[in-house]
DNA sequence: ATAACGTATGAATGGTTGTTCATATGTTCA
DNA sequence: TGAACATATGAACAACCATTCATACGTTAT
């Protein structure tokens, strides 16, 4: 290995820098893992694996106010991760992405659960 | 489905409930995702994946000041997803977990790169 | 020993973000 | 139509966090 002041280092620099994700992409990333790291989105997300479930109903599973989750859920929308079905006065919520069981089981195999 | 107030409304809620994992499981998930969710780490990771590196090298690759690359290297360590091996002045870093690929792969998946 | 270099870290700062409050919108029912 | 209810949303606030600056620590070389 080298210093940063040796020309050796130049070549690795480049080599790693071409070898990387392009920087739109790592940006894009950083803000997918974004969504998951709140942990009331986690909580609402967790609820909806049982499937589709009201803004009220959400609310008092999760022990929060309605205005919180229906913020929350305004990103879980945003995000694709999420969709609505309306029926008369309420609002329901379910999964959007299959995808999204996948990612938690990662990060519960990773954190030892 | 029902409204907030009918009785059958409990039942889902508290069979919800029970069907979630453990709060504090959902924490950690949370905790673990926002280690990810910030894009100096994952460009730091990205490089790493090249190999080891030491401080300025990253700093280099990155353009960014050494120090931020100091700062969030330490959130790396303390979250174990990278080890360091110290020579002489520099300090070489590298992933710690294999884990961290299939992360970041299942995560460009799901943005679709 | 001193200078130069690589790294780590505390304090300060600016920006981001989750929550709350108040309120608006829309729906149902009397 | 008006009241009650479910949801959505803007503004304000507080907490958190990434970055920068300054500096300390440790190592190497002269």
């Amino acid at each position: 290995m080298s210093e940063c002041t040796h020309a050796s280092h130049r070549e690795l620099v480049n080599n790693t820098r071409e070898n990387m994700p392009e920087l739109d992409t790592m940006f894009e990333l950083a803000d997918f893992f974004k969504v998951f790291s709140d942990s009331t989105r986690i909580r609402i997300m967790s609820a909806l694996f049982q499937g589709e479930l009201s803004v009220c109903c959400i609310a008092e599973i999760l022990n929060m106010e309605q205005s919180t989750i229906s913020h929350q859920l305004r990103i879980l929308r945003r995000e694709n991760l999420v969709k609505v079905r309306k029926d008369g006065k309420q609002s329901y919520y379910s999964l959007a992405d299959d995808h999204i069981r996948q990612i938690f089981e990662m990060g519960l195999e990773h954190i030892g659960e």
